[in-house]
DNA sequence: TATATTTACTTAAACGATTACGTAAATTTT
DNA sequence: AAAATTTACGTAATCGTTTAAGTAAATATA
């Protein structure tokens, strides 16, 4: 085989010119079946496959989708991406990955990187160390945009989240009716929309069963690893609350340890109840009581979003799409 | 701003050629200083970034590569593109990323989709439901790929592995210290050279040790989740095994719910021991002891040997890297 | 001072596809 | 049978870069 086969190639084998390869290639009707299929034929046996960069230039579409996310080391976004590549590979598209590590900069740097023809659309779930929305408003105004889970509110774009405000409320139910009267509250993605729900979740369900939340129950997620523990272990020692409401799978690990350490008895002394992705969640000792995100719905949903804008179809739909997690009741909860 | 900002309108607007502008923004010694400062500030001011697929085009080079893997789901596998992605952003490239779902089949069709120059290489941990290497073969002749992890041998490329073979042996010489003299293999990946070596770490450490391997011992991973469950019970009632030796992290929780289920303790009726990157090991009841893969620095290191093909540095450098697992002693092997 | 070299640009041809526009032949319409 | 239309192609411009080749002016060399 001499040198790269491209439209060209086909078209000097064929005695043909490069734009009836080309429409031929791309099905025009302008071009006779006899024709479509000699070139079809050569393509194929020549192995032929367009040169992206080519196509991209002139047409302007990339079939590519960028998903910009904290970490894909995390259960729920790993999870997420696999729906979100599945629906991708449907509809013939190529996924690229960013991580941002909650840092807000590096999420501007690459969606910023992205606006010159790199993608198609963005699917994105924002990070969780500072209040960004000025930002996306700006930027869904330049490139279709889909923000799931980790969503700003009033974006004019698609956005897939979960009900988390009602699931909260359902769990924290959960614990009070389990007998919990001091249920402590393991905070996290305190600056965006999702963690603020949860958060409501869980006071407006103490409030409505005669409770008050109190701000010495309540823990905020620190990114040091070791800080969690100390945090948690003080919170036991102070306060001896009898429940952890835990808002993020990261809290679960030194919530556990901290347990252990302190020889404490899940779920006689204390309970735990977490959100949590997590597979051995039923394995731990003892198991875990869940809140359980349908995370690869969530990246099918949101992916569904994204073609919806670019094949210009459903537009109109309802943008709000909310998903239902589920409450797993295990042995942590004892009841 | 009229328009898009490309260097077409740089150069109107500084009244300047084309060419300039281009060799001044990749700062060619053939423009001046003066020019190339004014150059850059208007870039800046104008937020200007090159067009990907005009530059991709031209120049050949995409700043892109590719990860193809069976499943981003996976504690290995979403903590080996965490190490990727971490050095491609060193080097300024961007990541796609495409999950084969262990199909030969998938594998190719995303390779050879590849080829025309969409990526600048790949990286790539292959299918077990095949063998396939011949393919292998052809491919590296013409892209530059890396392979870690599940690799196959004799390939004239960069492999990236860990100590198999050796840490097997740990493992299972650690089993025999432990007391057991009938330690079950719940075999995984037999496809593939890892598996084979886990697999040959084990029965030479029962051969050194005085013990047979035994066919009855052996159980074959098998992607219907409920089977694998089946098999282990069916092996506790058959063979009554002393230990459980895992090669893969999927048969953790199989294992585990046929202890529970049949009632046996451990580590006192059966000791558990599984390759795993599982944060969540030391919470399990009991602790899971657990092989680790260093799973981060894999794709770090798998990263680093692209980019050394990629940038024609350090291609004389051994390119058989392997990396050491570690051996965590838990309470589930209990000594 | 004449010649050679260096500096700092410009012109124009690529890269491989898509597509507006032109056109000869075949077919249909009047 | 002449005119109009349709079919099935070809020509050439274009997308936004990069880069080989050309060039005038400035500087260095002989």
């Amino acid at each position: 085989m001499s040198g790269e086969v491209n439209i060209k190639r086909l078209a000097q084998e064929l005695n043909i010119s490069i734009a009836t390869v080309s429409k031929a290639l791309n099905d025009s009707y302008e071009i006779s079946l006899k024709t479509k299929t000699r070139v079809w034929t050569l393509a194929k046996a020549l192995n032929y496959t367009p040169n992206p960069a080519a196509s991209n230039l002139r047409s302007n579409k990339t079939k590519t989708i960028a998903v910009i996310i904290p970490c894909v080391a995390n259960n729920f976004f790993s999870l997420a991406i696999k729906g979100i590549e599945e629906i991708a590979r449907q509809y013939g598209y190529h996924v690229l990955i960013y991580q941002t590590h909650e840092d807000t900069e590096m999420e501007k740097s690459f969606t910023n990187s992205l606006l010159n023809g790199r993608v198609d659309g963005i699917l994105t779930s924002v990070s969780s160390n500072e209040y960004n929305d000025e930002y996306y408003r700006e930027l869904v105004k330049k490139i279709p945009v889909v923000l799931f889970d980790r969503v700003y509110e009033s974006l004019d774009t698609f956005k897939v989240t979960t009900d988390d405000y009602q699931i909260s409320f359902e769990a924290t139910t959960h614990l009070i009716e389990c007998g919990c009267k001091k249920i402590a509250y393991l905070y996290g993605l305190d600056q965006l929309p999702a963690g603020r729900a949860r958060f409501m979740g869980y006071t407006d369900a103490l409030h409505a069963n005669g409770l008050e939340p109190r701000e010495e129950l309540i823990v905020k997620y620190q990114p040091e690893e070791e800080v969690n523990l100390k945090q948690i272990k003080q919170l036991f020692q102070d306060q001896q609350p009898d429940a952890l409401f835990s808002s993020i799978e990261e809290f679960i690990i030194p919530a556990y340890s901290a347990c252990i350490d302190l020889k404490l008895n899940i779920p006689e002394d204390v309970k735990i109840l977490s959100f949590s992705n997590m597979s051995s969640a039923r394995l731990l000792h003892p198991s875990l009581t869940t809140i359980t995100q349908p995370a690869f719905e969530i990246g099918n949903e949101a992916a569904k979003c994204l073609f919806k804008i670019l094949n210009k179809k459903g537009i109109d739909d309802e943008r709000d799409v909310v998903l239902k997690s589920v409450l797993i009741k295990r042995a942590s909860t004892g009841c």
